[in-house]
DNA sequence: GACGACCTCCGACCGGTGTAGTAGGATTCC
DNA sequence: GGAATCCTACTACACCGGTCGGAGGTCGTC
């Protein structure tokens, strides 16, 4: 809602991943790594994909030699965000906690992730024990 | 994919989590929680989503006295795993941990919540030790 | 200089979702 | 028993997202 509700199809959110993935490209790359990823779409469905990612602001592109290069304008980060936040919001009226507890118990996660997590927990503890309450 | 691919829009979501939170109700009783909550629809848009939701296996009904009961026969828990699955296979290829470090740096959560979140942390974390290195 | 390979632009189609109107049966209430 | 009210069933429609085809330009090569 406030923040330019980062509103994409499925198969748009794919083209947009190959982007983030490999960099700036042009519609046949995209094409190309799509279809190795097994993903068969026809050429001018990929090119209608990246213009109407550009008419939404999440890519930019540029007249290159031959062909148009396009590079992703927002992050995965902040799709991720948004994404997130329309879920809490459509299913918890915003709330976090039992999404994180579900996705915690429902998830597997490295080492290192652990660990980060362990961390991060810990910082939220100390600092609701010292503040509420 | 596999389990039922749980698809349904968001409007459609929001008349679920009426009969969520206030049980199973009829048409006008989910109007009226709507209209309440400032969403007002028309009365037959209601309708149609419940019936909808009824034919996609969401929702089940009774025809009571004088007009239809309908109640959910998903939970929200479930909605939310397959929301969740959704989320993570279309921007991470399924991994978890990126969400769910950003989840809990990016939002808030009660003391219960962090206590849980805590234990359930220290559990992977021990059993992440024991078995694979 | 014609052919094939590419590229871009534009238009089209279909299914799903959000939204609602209308017709017609049942109930209620004077 | 006629009017008001409420319910269901059916139909409609617009918009968006996924998908592509065709027309027409450019470039490289024989």
């Amino acid at each position: 809602m406030n923040e330019r509700d980062f509103d994409l199809g499925a198969a748009e959110l794919e083209v947009l991943r190959v982007l983030w993935d490999e960099g700036p490209a042009t519609v046949r790359d995209v094409l190309n790594r799509l279809n190795e990823r097994g993903r068969g779409r026809a050429y001018t469905t990929v090119q209608t994909f990246l213009t109407r990612l550009e008419q939404k602001g999440f890519v930019r592109s540029n007249k290159s030699d031959l062909a148009f290069v396009f590079r992703a304008k927002v992050s995965r980060d902040k799709i991720s965000r948004s994404r997130l936040r329309s879920l809490l919001d459509e299913l918890y009226d915003g709330a976090a906690g039992p999404l994180a507890l579900q996705l915690i118990r429902q998830e597997r996660f490295t080492p290192d992730e652990i660990d980060e997590l362990k961390k991060l927990i810990d910082r939220l503890d100390s600092k609701g024990r010292k503040a509420g309450r």
